[in-house]
DNA sequence: TGGAATATTGAACAGCGGTTCAAATGTCGA
DNA sequence: TCGACATTTGAACCGCTGTTCAATATTCCA
């Protein structure tokens, strides 16, 4: 967080400034977040953030590098508090099963939550080159974390083996998915939709573990 | 598809012509296709496109009205393609179950084809409100479908009820998230993903009903 | 209080990218 | 072959947007 070169002695004053001026830091991540969810990197202007943030579009400059440094900041940050939601569950003592309805739970919740969530990490595409290789190797942290747990769920409940890796991504997909429709005013509150989605990717449609007949590996319809 | 004024009687010679132009404009929607699916809307420009279709940026004007028009047609045709294997499930005679599986794996081939594939549908955002509203609509129809066939299996297969609506959007967020990381070159072809997808979401993770030990309602790590 | 460092502003800059356009070329029926 | 119309081109246009900058205001220590 401290970017600050530590060249000149911090006295008490300077300790206080740094400190005010990592508040503002975060208002304007939380304002940037905000706006990217509502309308997306690409649309979300500079002056758009600013305007969010209470402050003049040429003042964000004196927080950050560009546009690239805060969406890589607002990534950063949320990725950190999933990394942070699968280390605690880790040493929660919970069976498998449990941890990770616990985690998938607070996936929904990092993202959806109306003051500090964010979904900027979903647009990894947008950075350049070189910020983009830290996030996505925090990212696979989160990912292989996860992809872990859903193994020890398999190998304790002796599921049937399955392709750990695509399961993973379906779940990350049903997840991140929700900031595409999910609206704050509409019918269900973010807790319904953690419970009903958690419900559903844990326990799943049917209750056999093959989902009924095989049907039809020959195509059919459409350009299949 | 036709937009030609239909005032000047259609000679065979300009019959012959304007199918011509029909061919062409498919090429064009094909590579924009593939760009918009490689870099997203926003990223792709005018002049990629035009190259990907091998003809100049200008000439895409005498096609298309615009970019927009452009991610509108690509839209349609996806959306068409998907209410299409909708539609013929319904009368191949089968269980909802395996009509269900039908559909989720077009659905996915639909996406990731590497010839016809597109993930346009997608960007619904990028477009004007106009083109949007159409659009929606049609998105909406195919959800509606699923979410049909989905209560259709729940109430067949005498399944615990769950919120429908959740759990199409669960489903159509697993499949549509592959695009984000679906590689061609990767291990995994289409069919095995599509396999793998459609077996993880119709039967799911356990063998039991709910999944496990209703583990923690309580907040627990990171900011739930 | 004075002065140095920090914050803040809004206008100006720069270039990227969608779009337009006049001109050249190709195509087809008569 | 001629004329009408479709097709194609590439340069020029222009508005939007990220960014810079010089000037002003504020904060805080001595």
């Amino acid at each position: 967080m401290s970017n600050t070169s530590s060249l000149s002695i911090e006295t008490p004053g300077r300790e206080r400034l740094r400190r005010r001026g990592d508040a503002r830091r975060l208002e304007i991540l939380r304002a940037a977040g905000r706006i990217f969810r509502q309308r997306g990197y690409a649309q979300a202007g500079m002056r758009d953030i600013a305007a969010a943030a209470e402050i003049s579009s040429g003042n964000l400059y004196h927080y950050f590098r560009g546009k690239h440094e805060i969406l890589y900041f607002c990534q950063d940050r949320t990725l950190d508090t999933m990394l942070q939601a699968l280390a605690s569950t880790r040493s929660s003592g919970g069976s498998a099963l449990e941890r990770l309805r616990q985690v998938l739970t607070a996936h929904v919740f990092t993202i959806l939550d109306d003051v500090e969530g964010t979904a900027a990490h979903l647009e990894v595409d947008a950075l350049p080159a070189d910020l983009r290789t830290t996030i996505i190797c925090k990212r696979d942290r989160y990912e292989s974390g996860l992809r872990r747990l859903i193994g020890e769920v398999i190998h304790e409940e002796r599921l049937p083996q399955r392709d750990p890796r695509i399961i993973t991504r379906a779940m990350l997909g049903a997840l991140n998915w929700t900031v595409r429709w999910y609206r704050p005013q509409g019918p269900a509150s973010v807790k319904m939709v953690a419970r009903e989605l958690t419900d559903f990717l844990m326990g799943g449609l049917t209750a056999s573990g093959d989902g009924g007949a095989a049907g039809a590996p020959g195509s059919q319809g459409g350009r299949t």
